[in-house]
DNA sequence: GGAACTGTACTCGGATACTATGTGTCCGAGTAGTTCTGG
DNA sequence: CCAGAACTACTCGGACACATAGTATCCGAGTACAGTTCC
């Protein structure tokens, strides 16, 4: 079990676009060398962020992503999310059912994880970096 | 991201382990129709468990499985990384070391998760479901 | 001079290929009890 | 009776097959802006 690399790429994208103040979007091309990964395989992971609406894209020449407005309180579990899914990380058989204790046990300690993640702020880290 | 069947398995293996409190030790094959799994892979499952310490194994005729004595205090996390590896859930790429924003803030929420984990004993929760 | 055309720099999204890992099976080898056999 | 051989019920562990998901690339299509052409 691990995190996938696309959610390293996804966080680490997230903090190069919280720092770039300026309206203009930003290309994939520029992001994508300052992470050493492929455009397209970047382009990608962003879609994932554009459905989730963490993200705008606009399209054309001088086109490029950037932070969605109103957006200043993006978690990191919602980036997170947004890349891996909302899924619960741990599933018992669905026979046992809800009341299986080690399904009680291992949810316990996942939100208490999100719980942590969901009060990182992309922007708060962006801004330690800066 | 995921945990694999496997760990589940194992856990669920390790409640049933502990709540047999004769000292005989149980045929994969019992185990293995009780989580409805084959006996060639639970013991693969098993054998890890073995390699870790938290069960022994006995071979031969009347041979089987067993808690480890003196084992009582078995954690839901030593079961886990028994299975799944001791490895950091979150790899950064190494260019970035260990000072990389990202990375400490994803371990932070995993060593949470993992403290929840430890103090959530075996013992305790196979006897609720005795 | 302005409307239409062309070129260019981008993103979007489907199709595809490769790789790693998880899942599961098969089978030969080893081990320890149990039963059988021969003196 | 009893020691040793044969038998049986197990685990152990390597080798293999399969499924799934992650990683990554390629390419055609669409889109918006800038410059050019032509009347």
């Amino acid at each position: 079990m691990k995190y996938s690399k696309a959610t390293n790429y996804a966080l680490h994208a997230m903090l190069s676009l919280a720092n770039k103040t300026e309206k203009t979007s930003i290309g994939v091309q520029s992001l994508a060398t300052e992470l050493s990964v492929s455009t397209t395989y970047l382009s990608k992971i962003l879609a994932k962020l554009v459905k989730e609406g963490l993200v705008l894209s606009s399209s054309g020449a001088q086109g490029g992503y950037s932070l969605a407005a109103n957006k200043n309180d993006v978690s990191f579990l919602d980036v997170i999310q947004a890349i891996e899914g909302k899924a619960s990380l741990f599933e018992c058989d669905p026979q046992h059912g809800e009341h299986c204790l080690v399904h009680q046990v291992m949810l316990e300690a996942e939100t208490e994880m999100e719980r942590q993640l969901k009060q990182k702020r992309i922007i708060d880290v962006a801004y330690q970096i800066k």
